[in-house]
DNA sequence: GATTTGACCATAAAATACCATTGAATATCC
DNA sequence: GGATATTCAATGGTATTTTATGGTCAAATC
């Protein structure tokens, strides 16, 4: 049952070339949601971050934008579609389990050298874990945790 | 699953000849919904550029509006047909993945030297960059890449 | 005969697959 | 229980492939 949602968290570290490792335990609920080894990742509707999930989970999600776009309200539904479908990559993983996070995507989300992953079931958001620390409104206690590991993983200590 | 539907977006360049690289991952999706090596390209019924899809796709929507032509609301129809099959072409691509742009529907959708594609599902739209990058309502992250790809391809930078 | 159209070949850059190493967590044995 | 092996996850580097795009040549069209 729980081997189905995406649950807890993970920085890992992004490198020149753009490559990230996803968290192990994501891997094996990808694989229980999807026989595809690849994820969805688009930009997140309102938040400064990016949404992923598995490849049939997106799709679902899609069909009824793409099922939008052209019908009667028109233009807001076309907007709709551009954001969702346009930015939205298909990121397969490798033997490693690591994804090449496209260019643009880590421009517009403000990731460079790490990203931060938060699992909430049926999809997981992809942070720059600063941003993420600094977000208004977040629990202290999660804010601690991630500071934290960017406290580690930057010395050590 | 994700391969039967277009996604994410590309700048590519259009030459004196007229000639445009479709993106590989679109050719991959076209592949897989029609035997057919070409696409159907026609003005967007309300946005200022072009809409794009496989063969098959494309026929099923003009069985549709072709339906309704001279039906009750005869005359909306009658419009929405000469425009869609009206200004219709079928562009088969080449070894290399190339179309060749007929200059009608270049000049009419203002696309000159790069065209930017962008997937919203069943289908794709080609846009003059700059245009699209100017569009009213755009979502501004999108607007932002869009506007990245223009200096990219100018500069280099 | 000039111009266009479409197939074919070539190449530089970029994306991707592949192999190797590190380091941490877990298991195993005395 | 403590030290040592073993597995697995994360990451660094290199080699191969693919992609976009420029150019040439032949067939077709005006």
């Amino acid at each position: 049952m729980t081997d189905t949602v995406f649950l807890g968290y993970a920085l890992n570290g992004v490198d020149q070339k753009g490559r990230l490792s996803i968290p192990a335990d994501y891997r094996a609920v990808l694989g229980r949601r999807s026989s595809d080894e690849a994820i969805l990742i688009s930009l997140h509707e309102r938040a400064d971050c990016l949404v992923a999930c598995d490849v049939g989970q997106g799709v679902r999600d899609f069909a009824k934008l793409n099922d939008r776009y052209g019908s009667t309200e028109s233009f807001e539904s076309d907007q709709a579609a551009r954001l969702a479908l346009g930015s939205a990559t298909r990121a397969a993983y490798d033997a490693n389990g690591r994804i090449v996070l496209p260019a643009d995507l880590r421009d517009l989300s403000g990731i460079t050298d790490s990203a931060f992953f938060m699992g909430i079931g049926d999809k997981f958001e992809i942070w720059n874990p600063q941003t993420l620390a600094d977000l208004p409104g977040l629990d202290p206690r999660l804010a601690r945790l991630v500071r934290r590991h960017i406290e580690l993983r930057k010395g050590g200590a």
